[in-house]
DNA sequence: GGCAGTCATAACCGGATTGTTACCAGCTTG
DNA sequence: CAAGCTGGTAACAATCCGGTTATGACTGCC
């Protein structure tokens, strides 16, 4: 879970991403188009919140951006009086918009709002590089080929997704697996890790997709493989 | 594709039903909480617009009512300044809301967000593929023939034929059919499932309309099976 | 009452999914 | 080198899940 915040007004990115954090979300945060897009890309936020005027582009659109490549909701702020732009904004695929000035608890509430729904329909699959998962109809996609998973695989592959081409420890896979926390239950990510490996046709020791990196965790790679 | 207005005032109703039937969505209203809860319960829309003020109950608690029995995208109306509130209608599970007064055409941009973001744009509740339902009548109609079946089939098959190409989730057609939340019952469904498919004439292991998902839930096929 | 239709409940089966134990190889460390 | 760690692999057991069948309660109807 992780909230991307784009706005060029140093205040404005401070009030929001503190009311967010209060809030207990983890927020990154850019101040322009280009680090947005490429905060975006990097971090893959469960939810962004965009400022309309940016530097190097409008947030517009960025919004048109991201939606093409993801299904994660889209917030607008606005400053008063745009309506026009308002619905151009939601034709692009914004999800909701906010008017300035606002209140930091209408904004959390808000945001809690569209992370519910879109948690609701995991029906938007999550992807990295060829890889997309289905999460609801336990599908994977490879390329062209469509694979078909079970619960547990899901769960372990929505975290390595989430966090593609970033090394995930192993503690946070088996509590967001399995929801216990604490060791003793490696074996049962050996065992899973191996049995997608295997479903996937993926090699331990030339690894195109699940990676190991010893005594820390796995990592989903996202280039293809030297 | 259905969509409820609750208001108890006859011209805010107006207004708000003519903008909509103008971007050719069907309406269904309501003016109290009970005739709305009821016209939710028979008309199965696919979202509803609520308003706060309601005769016989507030506004909210149909919000949180509905909000318990379903996953349709809920839209609160309201007049300027109750912030506060809006705050606890999100939180009750509501997606979205407008203050009044508000231009049609906002209103129908966002009808649209949540209608695209629910993933049910251009489902038909009654028809899907070669099947057609008559719910009153108790009447499936596939490709040429006729099958009686029974209320509880129907009840079934109206939710999946509103999600046809979807896949339903297990526990959301056990709300919707016998009402209970919660798990438990898998065995009615299992039976239900099992009996329609032997008066459709269709095998579980090559559906050509009630497939399985193992551990999600069901679909309904729309596109005939290569 | 007899009958047919509907629905709830339970039991059983086979396959899929998941948990458990064991063993092996490589690496680090003392 | 031996001990102890790591991760990969295999085999097996327990459990879950969906399909199937059987049975009984309940209803409305003749």
């Amino acid at each position: 879970m992780k909230l991307l915040v784009v706005d060029d007004d140093a205040d404005m990115l401070a009030v929001v991403s503190f009311a967010l954090r209060q809030a207990s979300f983890p927020v990154v945060t850019a101040n322009s188009y280009g680090t947005g897009l490429a905060a975006f890309h990097t971090e893959l936020p469960d939810l962004a919140i965009l400022d309309i005027n940016l530097p190097g582009g409008s947030g517009f659109e960025l919004c048109g951006v991201i939606r093409r490549e993801s299904n994660a909701p889209i917030m607008m702020l606005t400053a008063r009086g745009e309506e026009a732009d308002l619905v151009r904004a939601l034709e692009l695929g914004a999800d909701d918009y906010l008017t300035k000035p606002f209140s930091p608890r209408t904004l959390v509430a808000r945001v809690k709002a569209l992370l519910r729904r879109a948690g609701q329909e995991g029906a938007s699959p999550t992807r990295a590089g060829d890889l997309s998962l289905d999460a609801e109809l336990l599908l994977l996609h490879i390329g062209e080929r469509e694979i078909r998973i079970t619960p547990l695989e899901s769960r372990l592959l929505q975290l390595l997704l989430a966090n593609a081409g970033q090394v995930v420890h192993t503690d946070r896979l088996l509590v967001h697996v399995w929801g216990h926390r604490g060791g003793g239950d490696r074996q049962l990510l050996k065992q899973l890790v191996h049995r997608l490996r295997q479903k996937i046709g993926d090699d331990p020791e030339q690894p195109r997709w699940l990676g190991t990196i010893p005594s820390v965790g796995y990592m989903l790679r996202v280039t293809p493989q030297s």
